[in-house]
RNA sequence: UCCGGCUUAGCUCAGUGGUAGAGCAAUCGGCUGUUAACCGAUUGGUCGCUGGUUCGAGUCCAGCAGCCGGAGCCA
């Protein structure tokens, strides 16, 4: 690949003006002056402005094609980096030839017309959304979320795991999955009692895609010691909310030789770690976010890496709702968990800060946290953003076989399903903990952008698996 | 899955049972080192689909579809 310049290496003045240069790109906005010239904004994903490219009737071809663009038509500039005698800018490109790639073919009906749009829209046409503003910056500040994140695991001597997306256990325990199957669906083969016969599919067995890589990961926690995964995972509830998704990507740490209060300094760390690189990295989109999607875009972010996370225990949790005043369309009473509005409560108005709310009754969490000596709570923790609610839910697992085998039989669930996660805690078993981490709805957290559905780049919910 | 709402021009939306509207975009013209510029004009419609009520339905009713918001479930 040639070594083209991008629009970010003129605008950041990485360029030296007299410097040609050719840029290749995308029309966003033209404007014509009858001085002779029309200034064009190109884009090309680089940076979050366009930049401005003058081109004169000079240029042979100005009146045949210059004239002609419209917004989304590529071109490819080759000209000078000049100081800009205009406001808005410092550097522009006094174009000295325009080439015209691809024109757009019907520029009334072209879907990212120079002008507002609604999100619905802009959801219609996944594939040209991430030309907008707003696509574009949230697409920059979710790669930058991703790299800090490996980069924060990668410094503090993590390996990443990547766990099966197809899995053939039964016992991951966190939703409705979907399954994975090669069989003739109109006639598939049938046992004796006219079941389906999965023994005869793929995989000689019943498998569905993930939901969850814990179960995984924690077994090469217990030889790695710091490990986390990073990957897509799926869940087929027919869930139909701002902050659901079929498929979403989950990081999900595991910690050995640690307990609850470790893994809550773990997702404390991380989160902070980064949410400060996308203000270091990525100060032009989120000034756009703080200017347009939410005003407090930037100052919630600086309140978040400069404050520590407070840490409630859901007893107390019950304590603080009860003596709040509030009315709460759900009851609040002790072993019954919390809902949205309850969750919302402690962190936007208690708080009005993230956090975490530890020790939830066993009753409501899953098989696999850990027991407290209460015998009544497990070792479960929420984080709780403002705005958003659950961003983090985690646990310290549990380690000791007996209490485990204990917990199997109180919930009916079969220890032969779980042979292999068994083993872990016979074969030098040691505390360990860990949680997981909805990626998207970080992304959301951090740009302020409010349905899910905007920060990842071809959505999966019910009903729709377009483009 | 449940509750509520919406569906009218390319887009965003007005529209009181009686001739289909605006802004933006697009096109044309004017003006201008312009900043999602400004001024003027023009083009653009099976009012989601099916049925019903009515002399007459974008408007009222029913069913269906799609979308949106909230709830549940969760990350």
């Amino acid at each position: 690949m040639s070594q083209a310049t991008m629009v970010h290496d003129v605008l950041s003045g990485k360029l030296a003006v007299k410097d040609v240069v050719t840029l290749k790109g995308w029309v966003r906005t033209k404007r014509d002056s009858k001085a002779g010239l029309s200034f064009i904004n190109l884009h090309d994903g680089s940076c979050f402005n366009p930049v401005q490219v003058v081109a004169p009737n000079s240029l042979n071809n100005y009146d045949e094609d210059v004239l002609a663009l419209t917004a989304g038509c590529s071109i490819e500039v080759t000209g000078e980096v000049v100081e800009s005698p205009g406001k808005g800018q410092a550097f522009e490109i006094q174009a000295t030839e325009i080439k015209v790639i691809g024109l757009v073919e019907d520029p009334q009906t072209y879907p990212m017309a120079p002008k507002r749009h609604s999100m619905e829209h802009l959801r219609q046409y996944a594939h040209l959304r991430p030309r907008t503003n707003i696509i574009g910056a949230a697409t920059r500040v979710r790669h930058t979320l991703a790299q800090a994140a490996h980069r924060f695991f990668h410094e503090q001597g993590f390996y990443w795991i990547t766990t099966p997306i197809i899995t053939g256990s039964d016992a991951e325990g966190a939703g409705e999955m979907f399954r994975v199957s090669t069989l003739d669906m109109a006639n598939p083969p049938l046992t004796d009692k006219g079941e389906v016969d999965f023994s005869k599919d793929f995989f000689g067995k019943e498998t569905h895609l993930t939901v969850s890589g814990q179960l995984n990961v924690e077994a090469y926690c217990l030889a790695m010691s710091k490990v986390y995964t990073f990957g897509p995972t799926f869940r087929a509830e027919n869930s139909n909310t701002s902050r659901h998704l079929a498929e979403f990507w989950m990081i999900e740490p595991e910690i050995a030789f640690a307990d609850l209060n470790e893994d809550a300094q773990l997702a404390e760390d991380f989160l902070k770690y980064i949410y400060k690189a996308v203000l270091d990295e990525r100060a032009d989109d989120m000034e756009f976010f703080a200017k347009r999607i939410n005003k407090e875009a930037i100052s919630r972010l600086e309140t978040f890496i400069n404050s520590s996370f407070e840490r409630i225990d859901y007893t107390e949790a019950i304590e603080i709702l009860k003596k709040s005043g509030k009315k709460f369309e759900f009851p609040v009473e002790w072993g019954l968990d919390l809902q949205s509005e309850h969750e919302r409560y402690l962190c936007e108005e208690h708080v009005k800060n993230p956090v975490v709310v530890t020790n939830y009754p066993k009753e409501i969490k899953a098989f696999y946290m850990r027991l407290n000596d209460d015998n009544k709570t497990v070792a479960a923790m929420d984080v709780l953003a403002p705005g958003i609610g659950e961003i983090i839910g985690g646990s310290q697992r549990e380690e000791r076989l007996d209490v485990f085998d204990a917990r199997l039989k109180e919930l009916d669930l079969p220890a032969e399903d779980y042979s292999w996660y068994r083993d872990l805690r016979r074969y030098g078993t040691v505390p360990h903990a860990g949680f997981g981490l909805g990626f998207e709805r970080a992304v959301c957290y951090a740009t302020g952008i409010e349905n899910i559905r905007e920060v990842i780049p071809f959505p999966r919910v019910s009903n729709n698996a377009d483009f």
